[in-house]
DNA sequence: CTTATGACCTGATAGC
DNA sequence: TGCTATCAGGTCATAA
C-alpha cells in the first residue's frame, strides 16, 4: 500500500525512535516473510537468522518505497512493505493482533521499553537480510531508478526518452523511477496535464519539466501531510495520512475534475486503476495551448 | 536487452 | 445469514 511519502513518513519516525538503540531480541513468527531473491537463499538464511539481533541501529534510509535499517558497518535489513505491510512501534495504541510476523525488542532501562513490529496481512511485502552497503547496492538499489522525491528533468528524460511505453507504466516502473505508485502516478500526471496513455518518448522538454516538477511537488506535499490513508495505511504510531484530502483524481472516477469540472475518466492501464481528466490531460502529442485548467 | 503478464496473499465490500 | 465475485496503494520471475 505505501508509496514514497508513506515510507518516508515511517522512515523519519523510525530514525527518531530506533537510531542509537540496540536490538535485544528478534522474534520471527513467519519464516516466509524473510525473502531470498535470485537464488541466494543460503546466504540470506545465514545472515537472516540474526535480523539485527545484538546490533545498535545506526541508520534508517530509504530509496523509493524501500527501507533500509542498518548498523554502523552497514549490515542490515531491506524492508519492502508491499501492498498491506507496515511497521508499527509499541506506542501505537491499536496494533493488530494478527499478522505480526516479526518483532524487534530493544534494550532499555525499563523506563523506556520499545518494540517494533513488521505487520503484513497479504504478505506481498517482506524483509531481506543484507550484509552491507555494497551488497544492498549491488543486489537492489543500483538497479532501481532515481528517487522520485528529487527527480530532475534530466533524469526523467533518461527514463522516458527510449521507451514508447505509456507514461503511467513508466512512472510505476521502479527501475525507471523509484517511489511512484498508483496514487501519485495519477496525481502527478494530472498536475502536469499529461494523459497517462501518452507514449513516454513523445513528450517534449516543457512537458518533461512539468512532469518532473509535478512529481516532486506532489510527493513533497504528501510527505508534509504524513502520506495518504485511502483505506488502510497507518504510520509507525498508528496515525492516518492526511494527504487523502488533497487528492484530485485518484479514486474520483465519475466525479467532476476539481480543475475544470469535466467528468473524470477511468481506464485500466498497466493493470492498474487509472483516473484522469480528458480535458486537462488531452492525449495529444502536439503542443497544445494553455487552457483553463489550474 | 525490453516489455507484458501472471503469481503471490488476505480482507473488505457488494450483490444475489 | 451465507455464498461468490471483485477489488486493493507492490514486487518478482518468467517468457515472448
Amino acid at each position: 500500500m505505501p508509496e514514497l511519502p508513506e515510507v518516508e513518513t515511517i522512515r523519519c519516525r523510525l530514525a527518531e525512535a530506533i537510531v542509537g538503540r540496540t536490538v535485544k531480541n528478534t522474534v520471527l513468527r513467519r519464516r516466509d516473510v524473510l525473502r531470498y531473491p535470485s537464488g541466494d537463499r543460503k546466504k540470506g538464511q545465514k545472515h537472516g537468522r540474526w535480523l539485527l539481533m545484538g546490533k545498535e541501529i545506526a541508520s534508517v534510509s530509504r530509496l523509493g518505497k524501500q527501507l533500509y535499517i542498518a548498523d554502523k558497518l552497514g549490515l542490515g535489513i531491506r524492508v519492502c512493505l508491499g501492498m498491506s505491510g507496515r511497521i508499527a512501534l509499541s506506542g501505537d495504541p491499536e496494533i493488530p493482533k494478527r499478522h505480526r510476523h516479526i518483532t524487534w525488542y530493544f534494550e532499555s532501562d525499563t523506563s523506556n521499553p520499545l518494540r517494533m513490529h513488521f505487520i503484513d496481512p497479504r504478505r506481498f511485502g517482506g524483509v531481506y537480510a543484507v550484509t552491507g552497503t555494497k551488497d544492498l547496492e549491488n543486489r537492489f538499489w543500483n538497479r532501481m531508478g532515481p528517487d522520485a522525491l528529487t527527480i530532475t528533468t534530466e533524469k526523467l528524460r533518461d527514463a522516458t526518452k527510449r521507451t514508447s511505453r505509456n507514461l503511467k507504466s513508466v512512472l510505476l516502473d521502479q527501475n525507471a523511477i523509484s517511489g511512484v505508485g498508483n496514487i501519485y502516478a495519477d496525481e502527478s500526471l494530472h498536475k502536469a496535464r499529461l494523459a497517462p496513455q501518452r507514449a513516454a518518448n513523445t513528450i517534449n522538454d516543457s512537458e518533461l519539466r512539468r512532469l518532473a516538477s509535478s512529481i516532486r511537488s506532489c510527493l513533497r506535499a504528501a510527505c508534509q501531510m504524513g502520506g495518504t490513508t485511502f483505506k488502510d495505511y497507518r504510520n509507525a504510531d498508528g496515525d492516518k495520512g492526511e494527504f487523502v484530502k488533497k487528492l484530485r483524481v485518484y479514486g474520483r472516477q465519475g466525479l467532476n475534475c476539481l480543475s475544470c469540472k469535466s467528468l473524470l475518466e477511468f481506464e485500466r492501464l498497466a493493470q492498474r486503476a487509472t483516473v484522469w481528466c480528458p480535458r486537462c490531460q488531452p492525449n495529444s502529442e502536439k503542443i497544445h495551448k494553455e487552457h483553463t485548467c489550474r
